[in-house]
DNA sequence: CCCGCGTATGTTATCGCTATCATCCAAAAG
DNA sequence: CTTTTGGATGATAGCGATAACATACGCGGG
């Protein structure tokens, strides 16, 4: 941008400015700007009236590139539009609050091409750390991260060879409770609704932890339905499970890979005036409100998003100040649990 | 942090490591790594072969203090949970996108305290422009905004007097015609279902274009639900119809601040056997994807929350660039219109 | 054969701040 | 009364990149 002077436009002040109009060093004024230094309290003051008079904004572009400590801390979640990872987004925010840490989000629309974009960007900003979602990289972009010697959480997941730190759970396992449990109720005709790509890797190991589930049970597994790619819509939901029960009339509860599908499912079956649990029960993935406040309250899995993300956010802050004795452990596991509710 | 050196951590590499083993000079690597350069290709794969052996990732806060320019785009929203301002939020990432500029996003909580803090610690990276959620800021946020020297823009609202642009609707008006909508259809009886602070002040304006539209059509605007703080949550709704219903068992339609508390009225309504929309109708606000999906579906207000992002980040960039001969408008006006559905 | 010009590259000087070390001084300790 | 100590402050030197200017070179026209 080329600052055109019209007279108005002043440049902006510097630390110098304000140094010069309290009558102090520059060095002086870092330090009144610092919790915990020494400037006495005459100083102090002199220093922040000049500040206000000044409109003073410390440029922390400049310090970090002095300090070699930028105060950012880079997390990347697959869309800001899902509350599940946006709850987490929040729970960083939180734990980060106070530790004079800010966060730089992004999000990927569940691409690791645009993951691996997103990687680089962020490193060239210098976090102290980074918090992704899932294990699944490109090359590229997992070396990057290797060598960028700060610490990395990646999270929502368990994957096979973490990068560094984790905190997650196990997708597969969530759901394998989730089908045992309803197979203890009685259900035996299972059915599948997810995504049909294997971009969400969250979601492929929902629905292998399904397979799984059924086949220890000797029960079929064949009922799945995919419905398109990620992001999930509550539309794709409804239009699958009018699949489902043109394909398999006999299903009798239909697991969704999210709470949102599994909306979409419960409603279109209202819509045509199919009872919910009676003539087909429905299960969703992930506790968002929605399915507590739905009608008939839906039955699913909380996976704590927002506990993973001030988790993830306690970990890396432990990491940063590693000079504690016991270095936070590698791995993390977040629990889940399924809730019972009136739809099935 | 103190680095300990412990034989593994080696020292980043910075350019001139790059560009002494490229044999040249630090500058032709800054050049090789913009676009437009004039660099030989010879010499700019030399150089690109030794950034990937050393690993090397740009350090752009130092380039930024450098070139005077971060390459960040501030924005400010209430709530990240919230589907409607990260639709925003999305608007402004996919607008900014190939601009080389990065979105620097924070929230509010729906506090204007919590927006000076924020504010603050948004200029401090010194980004390029900044775009904020409504025209309500403490006087120091204002000041702050107004002696940043970039551009402002202030979303989601028709402020009385912008700091500087202004992308939005006025939220009043939108609600107004809603209720013109519905009175048109037939209904007299109109209840209202609101938060009760004046935090929220998109939710306040809504309220008055309630009311305002009543007394014009000579109806009464009694019946008004206030129910607690943002963020609305969808149990609040349900819980406040029921009041409604209790005060005022003769409410025609209830109206809801957003659709979130419309769709926990809708449920509620379901829950206690009552005929949505026969028995009372329920309309809300925002058209959230929630509402197309529900059965029965919802009338609501959209109000192209992604437009507004996409529109404010446009016009960021527009006056960034500002030397082109229209600035742009000061202020552009987003449509909204009243989408009638099954509960109304 | 020289001049001019544009491309390719190098040199130098910051950008605004903070780490580090040096200095000064008053109060406590001996 | 001297020495020690530590709080308050200042001077200096970068942090890692890029803007701006300088230089070198090749090529076509006069």
């Amino acid at each position: 941008m080329t600052k055109i002077n019209d007279g108005k436009t002043t440049e902006a002040p510097t630390m110098n400015d304000v140094a010069r109009r309290a009558g102090v060093s520059a060095m002086t004024v870092s330090r009144a700007l610092k919790e915990g230094s020494h400037v006495s309290s005459a100083t102090r003051e002199r220093i922040t009236r000049a500040i206000n008079e000044l409109g003073y904004v410390l440029d922390q572009s400049a310090g970090s590139l002095s300090s070699r400590r930028t105060g950012f801390v880079a997390a990347i979640i697959p869309s800001i539009n899902n509350s599940n990872f946006s709850d987490t987004a929040r729970g960083i925010t939180d734990a980060l609050e106070g530790t004079g840490l800010q966060l730089l989000l992004g999000y990927t629309n569940y691409s690791v091409e645009r993951e691996e974009e997103l990687i680089e960007a962020m490193l060239r900003r210098r976090p102290e750390g980074i918090i992704l979602t899932g294990g699944s990289h490109t090359p590229k972009g997992r070396r990057m991260l290797e060598q960028a010697g700060i610490p990395v959480i990646e999270t929502w997941d368990r994957p096979a060879q973490p990068i560094d730190k984790v905190v997650g759970f196990s997708n597969g396992e969530a759901m394998e409770l989730l089908v045992e449990t309803l197979a203890r109720k009685g259900y035996r005709r299972f059915g599948y609704i997810g995504g049909v790509t294997a971009r969400d890797t969250r979601g492929s190991q929902r629905r292998a932890g399904f397979v799984r589930a059924l086949e220890r049970l000797g029960l079929s597994s064949d009922r799945v339905i995919s419905f398109g790619v990620p992001p999930i819509s509550m539309e794709q939901g409804a239009q699958a499970v009018v699949s489902m029960l043109e394909r398999w009339p006999d299903t009798q509860v239909a697991l969704c890979v999210s709470d949102l599908s599994a909306f979409g499912a419960l409603m279109e079956c209202q819509r045509r005036g199919l009872k919910v649990p009676q003539d087909i029960a429905i299960a969703g993935f992930g506790d968002y409100e929605i399915a507590a406040c739905c009608h008939p309250r839906m039955t699913t899995v909380n996976v704590d998003c927002y506990g993973i993300g001030r988790q993830a956010a306690l970990k890396l802050t432990q990491t940063i100040q590693a000079q504690s004795p016991g270095t936070p452990e590698p791995v993390t596991l977040t629990g889940f649990r399924v809730i019972e509710r009136e739809s099935t």
